[in-house]
DNA sequence: TCAATAGTGTCTTTCAGACAGTATATA
DNA sequence: TATATACTGTCTGAAAGACACTATTGA
């Protein structure tokens, strides 16, 4: 950095402007018994106190020790995320959804909200409560119960696009492999399908989906067979994220 | 909206949390002789003088008279994109891309940018200059000039997440149509694939693909035909935005 | 006439959707 | 034994990729 460089940015005045509050409001997804579900907290605080609304929390940009800048967006999405899910940094699949900057949208001040989605693995989420303004959290049935469902804020917006992003990637991509457990059977894996496009899939033309898989290695076989009530015990596979892996 | 809460409202004070500025950062594209172009901007300031950027500004969150919050972030873009091309509000492709969070990313103050991309249609951009901090602006090379290239802030990573947006989308979309004049030909819907595919297609393929898209409906003939250099002239269609249309 | 682009048809492979019956475990 | 889930194969249609030649214009 030069000399004049050095010197316009310590002579740079930041306070000239007004500035906008940034939040990151969260999408997340869990499947329950076959059922995509997602995580909603009852508002114990004004504005919309007593509606339902997305978890989140303000972008902390104060100065620290290590970071003169605050911290990143994305760490605040992953923070809030394990806040949220009393599961730990890093344990989530987690993806940045869409940037919500309607002036309005929050009667109190200006703010702007970038919002993520996040995908629980089934029953290991322990849902801690949220922090001050909320009173409550539970999984809401993306399909039975959000219909209908009136929002704090435009969260309702929110999670529509993230449900939306959900089923347009579980064709073309990975993240289904994030809504089963580590290791799981055909049957999970098409539960996922199932759940989040809110259809029955063919048995037989999954599992020749499936065997594609298998024959390019991103399916491998796992020790052991899993019984899932009084039936036949299925076979138990893992996914491999990469063909080449160490 | 209740008594309470609107004494709730009255008495909160925003000014208590540090917050960041936001910018939009535009990544502007255009078809030119076949080849991807993208729209950038000499630095005429600090930070990163003489660097090209992405052409962009900040959010204005000042009170107006119509908008006590300020202008939305899409409004922004909008607004940005029509100073930079000189073409009117309105009258191009424009979509959200990503939000870039990272503290540190602005070396002056913290600033978290909201990435949008704009396609325009071959020869109609014309390239005002941008404002205070840009002294030449001009149109590069996707495939050709951008590998390699150093730019202002995180703005590579920008362009590369831009342009990989567009690749993922043309084949999925119906965003090619942005980028061909309100009426084409079959050879000029093709250049664009062409060019930002970066790949030759094969003529039969193509026109069956077209073929398809005019028995849907969702293209329909045009009067006229065009010429291209010495060469047979081509028939004339137009894109139909939604088949059911007034 | 030639240079340049427009325009045309077939074969093969891959993938998706529709469709029914046997196998193996628990209660 | 009853019930619940695991597991298996064929036909059909849609779409993509590979491949070569004739048609029509301006220079």
């Amino acid at each position: 950095m030069s000399e004049q460089e050095q010197a316009f940015l310590a002579s740079y005045k930041a306070e000239d402007f007004a500035r906008p509050s940034v939040t990151v409001d969260l999408v997340i997804f869990t499947v329950i018994d076959t059922d995509l579900k997602v995580l909603l907290i009852e508002r114990g605080g004004h504005p919309f106190l007593g509606s339902w609304a997305l978890p989140g929390g303000f972008v902390d940009v104060a100065p620290t020790e290590s970071s003169p800048q605050g911290e990143d967006v994305e760490a605040t999405a992953h923070r809030e995320r394990a806040e949220e899910t009393g599961l730990p940094l890093g344990s989530c699949y987690l993806e940045q959804l869409y940037t919500f900057g309607r002036a309005g949208r929050d009667p109190r001040t200006r703010v702007i909200s970038v919002a993520w989605y996040a995908l629980i693995r089934p029953g290991l989420a322990q849902l801690v409560s949220a922090g001050d303004d909320a009173v409550a959290a539970r999984w809401f049935s993306v399909s039975d119960e959000v219909p209908g469902m009136q929002f704090a804020f435009d969260h309702g917006a929110i999670l529509t696009m993230g449900t939306e992003r959900v089923r347009g990637k579980i064709d073309h991509s990975d993240i289904a492999f994030e809504l089963v457990p580590e290791t799981f059977t055909v049957g999970e894996l098409r539960a996922v399908y199932e759940a989040i496009q809110n259809t029955a899939h063919d048995t037989r033309n999954f599992r020749r989906k499936f065997q594609r898989l298998v024959d390019k290695g991103l399916i491998v076989p796992a020790p052991g067979k899993r019984l899932r009530g009084r039936a036949r015990p299925a076979k138990v596979w893992r996914f491999k994220r990469t063909v080449v892996e160490q």
